[in-house]
DNA sequence: CCTACATATGAACAGTTGCTCATATGTTCA
DNA sequence: TGAACATATGAGCAACTGTTCATATGTAGG
């Protein structure tokens, strides 16, 4: 479809308008991605879960009560979408969070789901 | 699998630790379906382009260039996520942005896919 | 080097999702 | 009421996603 479709718009002004602004937003599909990181439970558990410090991925497979296998691949998937980094310890390898923004992504996501967030004392 | 099995944890005391906290976020499943209605690259350009005014479903359709059942189809998901609302005026029902959090969230996101947002005026 | 352990990875399969197509509902006006 | 238009909705299908299972890679100790 090409824009010449808005000339006939019920609403022109409002289309035109709409259109040029969403023209201004190319990066619809990286949000997108980013988003889908975050749509699925298995990986928000991950990122919750290691916003209260670093794990190793047995533990963190224990803690959420899933397989080494299926903790691994989201954990790739967190990686590559640069939302945790990976520290390697011997036999272990260590994940931790590492996004400053998806920390308030979550603040207002938890306020729109209508829930309080981090009202206890991470600190031991 | 129990919290037992958290008792031979390679790091006892981290896996302990961040259990308690994940048990504590029980939002997980709702912020994944808030999450999930971002991640689709069509709901997220029907709501940058309603964040600059309500449209009709036609009109945002010519918008966006997909079908209209396409778009129905899409608000109807967006309005029951209450992301935005619907108001019919004659033959035709106009659509708006309905939610400061998402607000807030994109220009987060934003920030981590690396991005300027809301550098153009939108009054006109 | 060999074994045990910790993690990563590929293939396959089931469940989910977003579109299209057809059609239903609802509105205006003659 | 009937015709034209605007929107909603259900069924069906192709594409995508998250898990499991099997196996590969990598590391430390004996």
């Amino acid at each position: 479809m090409s824009q010449l479709e808005l000339a006939g718009a019920h609403h022109p002004e409002a289309a035109k308008h709409a259109k040029e602004i969403l023209d201004e937003q190319d990066q619809i599909e990286e949000l997108g991605d980013l988003f889908k990181m975050l749509a699925d439970p298995t990986r928000l558990r991950v990122l919750m879960t290691l916003k209260s410090g670093e794990l190793c991925v047995a533990d963190l497979s224990a803690v959420l009560g899933m397989s080494q296998s299926a903790i691994s691949h989201q954990l790739a998937d967190l990686k590559s979408a640069r939302l945790v980094k990976s520290e390697k310890r011997g036999k272990h390898v260590f994940y931790h969070f590492d996004d400053a923004h998806v920390e308030t992504i979550f603040l207002q996501a938890l306020e729109h789901v209508g829930e309080r967030y981090g009202t206890h004392r991470t600190d031991d």
